[in-house]
DNA sequence: TCAAAAACTGACACATATGTATTTTTATTT
DNA sequence: AAATAAAAATACATATGTGTCAGTTTTTGA
């Protein structure tokens, strides 16, 4: 496979990155993705042979891209509680805003395909943020900053919340004020003051 | 609509949920409902016009059977914490049992149906349940078992530690560990000792 | 009991998506 | 520049699902 072919294929899956954003996974046909591309049927089997195919090779690329904006933040000297209050904010805002986000692509992906639970990309960002979390809460109770007991388990209990947040998100709509709440609480768990 | 008109209504609801259960939402065609309930396509189209329709109706009637149960167990004579404990346990069952739950069916509506976010039944199950623990945390509060000084915040944040897990238990898995951890911070951060 | 109404059936017409095979265009090499 | 190889487009065959309708069976009630 040449250079351009290359250059081609990650011209795909950026395309279909927009058209997964746009309509989920499930109403994503080759066609369209065929027509965001503006290339042609047989052209896209030259280079992937389904959907989820395709869909999986997105995340990949996309987890690659996180992976580098999380260590970044992680680096800065900051304290412990200052990159943890640091990370929540974020997650709120990609709590809040909907738009651009793969995030209902990848639950009708889990729920839809086989493929999605055998590749589980979803358990690897999940222990991997949790692991993250942990360490953070960790030093932090080595500075005297936070107070934990089980770093561990609290780390899983934050990263359960958040997922709790995202589905609820997705599904019945949160607000604001629901997600600072669901912050105050882990934060104040921890012993940070506000 | 005669009583035979109804009986049957009942028959195909009764059999759709079976396949819901089985295949989830969007897996689920006219034809396989028509197949499961030995009747023919238009005799189906006579009672329901699609699967979107049958689904809400299949959920109505469940909503219906859970608001019984929920009502019975909230008048036994036990304390607060009792019956919390006994709920959370209930909802330990249905997380880490994944047949005979329409949980993921209800998901992938949720997901891929525009219907599903109109009439919004989770919003209303969720509301429904955040005022039944919030009731509950109030009495164990008042008789003393309990210790919140948010009862409304707090139950909220019950309830999106269970969505959390629901949603997990549903893509990555979760171990029955992980719940009881769950339970465990929960009931703590209620001062019920165990 | 028999005619009208109601319930039901199965085939049909339509729509949409898939994957492939053939043809056409573009690029590469000698 | 001609021959060859690679890439892309188009058309086709297949598959699956939907909704409807003309015709049939069953039920009802006078």
């Amino acid at each position: 496979m040449g250079e351009k072919s290359i250059q081609k294929r990650r011209y795909i899956l950026e395309t279909a990155r927009r058209v997964f954003v746009e309509k989920g996974f499930k109403r994503v046909t080759m066609k369209d993705i065929v027509e965001a591309c503006n290339i042609s049927r047989g052209g896209l089997y030259l280079y992937f042979e389904s959907t989820s195919q395709i869909f999986l090779e997105v995340l990949k690329l996309e987890s690659e891209e996180t992976d580098d904006v999380f260590s970044h933040s992680i680096t800065e000297d900051a304290t412990a509680a200052d990159i943890l209050i640091l990370f929540l904010q974020e997650q709120k805002k990609e709590l809040l805003r909907r738009e651009d986000t793969l995030t209902q692509a990848i639950y009708e992906f889990y729920f839809e395909n086989q493929l999605g639970r055998k590749e589980n990309v979803l358990r690897k960002q999940f222990d991997a943020a949790v692991k993250i979390i942990e360490k953070l809460i960790e030093t932090g109770v080595d500075n005297g900053e936070l107070y934990c007991d089980d770093c561990q388990g609290t780390a899983r209990n934050i990263m359960f919340v958040l997922e709790g947040l995202k589905i609820s998100a997705q599904t019945i709509g949160i607000t604001a004020d629901a997600v600072d709440r669901e912050v105050f609480y882990i934060l104040r768990s921890l012993g940070v003051e506000m």
